[in-house]
RNA sequence: GCCAGUGUAGCUCAGUGGUAGAGCAACUGAUUCGUAAUCAGUAGGUCGAGGGUUCGACUCCCUCUGCUGGCUCCA
């Protein structure tokens, strides 16, 4: 699951931008062309350079180029230059078909060791390319006619890359960048890079004071700060309402296990990001990555009837990975995280209900968090594989069905399931239209197998259980980033960390603003209150700043009629309140998790 | 882990080899004030860490470390 750059998922729909059309057909083909301005663009600039592959992906496009010295910043701005110049002359772009041999040759001239390298890979006797001027790539295209046509680009980032996608192998440099068919829509996006730049959860959460990380803590571990934690637990305590409700039994299990449980569970040989085993009295240990083994000692502790299942056990269980440096990303990717984990054992007849109840539980939680848009991927049997055939199919089709049955869209992603077993995967999208996957439900062959599961069926036989994986929120460091950038951290009145502030006017209105704040603790708001000998003005735009729903002002008018006056954040003043009504108006919307203040 | 960039006060950032700076936040005092910043003062830094070059290093070089953008992988 890809969090950051991959986020903003595919749209194969035709969609609107502005006031034109364009299928995604259209942009690919302007994104790569605008690839090959860019590749043209450099080896005008500097020559030797070789060049990689230069691909449309999407919301732009990059090329990867060989060459000793770095691409540095200022070399970027140049290079743009050189493709606006490039784009001003309206080149003509032809394809050429050449024969294989000619191709080569014609690349070998200008030492394109890596495009000989692709021709000779792919083993065609004709060579189709295409040609802009100067400048000639090995292409399937197609592409615009002329170099006209690409003019609102920008270049992005420069980062490395490996060739062919091999660690092992070179690393070439690989520039990005991003095109449109109009200044306007070039504008609308980079804007909206910068939005997201400001509502960076990581920017927020220092600014929020909701938690932070410490350089001698270790990368890619969170602390949770009292605001930060206060909004995980109410997270958590709906999280477990839910369960409860959907018959979930809730389980607490060890942080650490002996490694023989990890061999077992196929762990040690197939998983790369345990971290090193502890060894204390001679027997190794090791930090758990997962929370399976553990549900599935639950479930095995004793003999299982068939009368018991579906069982179904959850745990917000926090496991330990050892992600490697590079990829640590602030609370979207960390060592140490808490899944909203839960294993369901079931007979294959009730497979597809409790698949279908997954999605569905799924789809409520993430709705009632502000997440009503999403696309739903069901990937299917990879050519590498554990289990029977039988057994995937019959899993597959339950999957297929479930959605069916809970009307939900989806696409099939073929041949892109775990090897365990086929999975569905929610992503949802975001208030800036980004994507984030949060929900997996997969099954789980592989793990059933290994633990040798089973219960005893009517027949009084040994049956094996399917083994259902899922995670809805997926991990609950993940989802509070997400929750924060959704919502750039106007988080609705029920998850907010501080619900309500009260600002006394002057000193002689702290007795009764006080009083309030400890009428709203009683009745479960968190609430707090600004004594300090501040005017006004100052306390209201610090509150306003910390982003608290709901500001109430206190001063000689209200102490006497015993009302307040209401502020709602980032919509203003909205007047005196009767605060018995109001609080009962509060406690409302708070229940019902109201994902709006309408008072 | 790899490539590139970056690290100065709690936060945002100035400071190109010669005694470390600003704004905000914090603290102290005055002000008792009606819907997004009252005034004055104080304190706060081994300039990420270690080594080197130099009469002298925040500044130049090396190593390590954190962070950022990617690659690869992932909840």
């Amino acid at each position: 699951m890809k969090m950051k750059n991959s986020s903003t998922g595919e749209k194969k729909e035709l969609r609107t931008i502005g006031s034109k059309q364009y299928t995604d057909e259209s942009f690919e083909v302007l994104r790569h062309s605008a690839s090959h301005l860019l590749a043209h663009a450099v080896l005008e600039l500097f020559p030797g350079t070789k060049t990689g592959i230069g691909p449309a992906v999407e919301n732009g496009f990059y090329y990867d180029f060989l060459r000793e010295e770095p691409f540095t910043p200022e070399d970027l701005s140049a290079i743009e230059r050189k493709m606006q110049e490039l784009s001003l002359n309206d080149i003509p772009i032809e394809k050429v078909v050449i024969p294989r041999e000619e191709a080569i040759h014609i690349f070998a001239q200008t030492e394109q060791d890596l495009k000989i390298e692709l021709i000779k890979e792919k083993g065609y006797i004709e060579v189709t390319c295409f040609r802009q001027g100067s400048f000639i790539d090995f292409c399937l295209g197609p592409h615009v006619p002329s170099t006209g046509h690409i003019k609102h680009f920008k270049l992005l980032s420069v980062s490395g890359a490996y060739w062919k996608g091999d660690e092992n192998g070179m690393q070439l440099q690989r520039i990005y960048g991003t095109v449109f068919f109009s200044k306007k829509e070039l504008e609308d996006y980079l804007s909206l890079l910068e939005e997201a730049k400001k509502r960076d959860h990581r920017k927020l959460g220092t600014e929020m004071d909701l938690f932070s990380f410490h350089e001698n803590l270790g990368g890619g571990l969170i602390l949770w700060h009292p605001k930060g934690a206060a909004v995980r637990r109410v997270i958590e305590n709906y999280w477990y309402e839910e369960h409860y409700k959907e018959g979930y039994d809730v389980l607490y299990t060890p942080h650490i296990a002996k490694l023989d449980v990890w061999r077992r569970s196929g762990h040690t040989e197939f998983y790369d990001a345990m971290y090193p085993p502890i060894k204390s009295d001679g027997i190794e240990y090791e930090l758990k990555p997962m929370n399976c083994p553990f549900h599935i000692m639950v479930f095995s502790s004793r003999q299982r009837s068939y009368r018991e299942l579906p069982l179904r056990f959850a745990e917000l269980g926090t496991v330990y990975r050892y992600e490697r440096s590079g990829v640590l990303h602030g609370l979207l990717r960390t060592r140490g995280f808490t899944q909203d984990d839960a294993h369901i054992f079931c007979r294959a007849d009730q497979l597809e209900e409790e698949i279908r109840r997954a999605i569905s539980l799924a789809l409520k939680m993430l709705k009632v968090f502000g997440f009503s848009d999403y696309d739903v991927f069901l990937s299917t049997r990879p050519e590498k594989y554990c289990g029977d055939v039988e057994d995937w199919n019959k899993a597959t089709k339950a999957l297929e069905k479930a959605l069916r049955s809970e009307k939900v869209a989806f696409k099939v992603d073929e041949g892109e399931g775990v090897f365990y077993g086929p999975k569905i995967d929610i992503k949802v999208k975001d208030a800036l239209q980004r994507f984030w996957q949060c929900t997996t439900i997969q099954l789980d062959f592989n793990l059933a197998e290994r633990f040798d599961l089973s219960y005893i069926g009517e027949d009084g036989k040994f049956h094996r259980p399917f083994l259902i994986h899922r995670a809805l929120l997926g991990s609950l460091e993940r989802f509070f980033g997400i929750l924060i950038e959704h919502y750039n951290g106007n988080f609705p009145l029920w998850l907010a960390p501080i619900q309500a502030i009260i600002i006394p006017i002057a000193d002689r209105h702290n007795k009764y603003a006080m009083s309030l704040d400890n009428a709203f603790k009683q009745n479960n708001l968190r609430s707090t209150v600004d004594i300090r000998r501040e005017k006004i003005g100052y306390k209201i735009r610090d509150a306003e700043i910390q982003k608290i729903p709901l500001i109430l002002i206190v001063g000689d008018k209200e102490v006497k009629q015993e009302t307040a006056s209401l502020r709602i954040h980032s919509v203003g003043d909205k007047g005196q309140v009767n605060v018995n009504e109001f609080l009962e108006k509060v406690k409302n919307l708070i229940q019902n998790r109201s994902l709006t203040v309408n008072i």
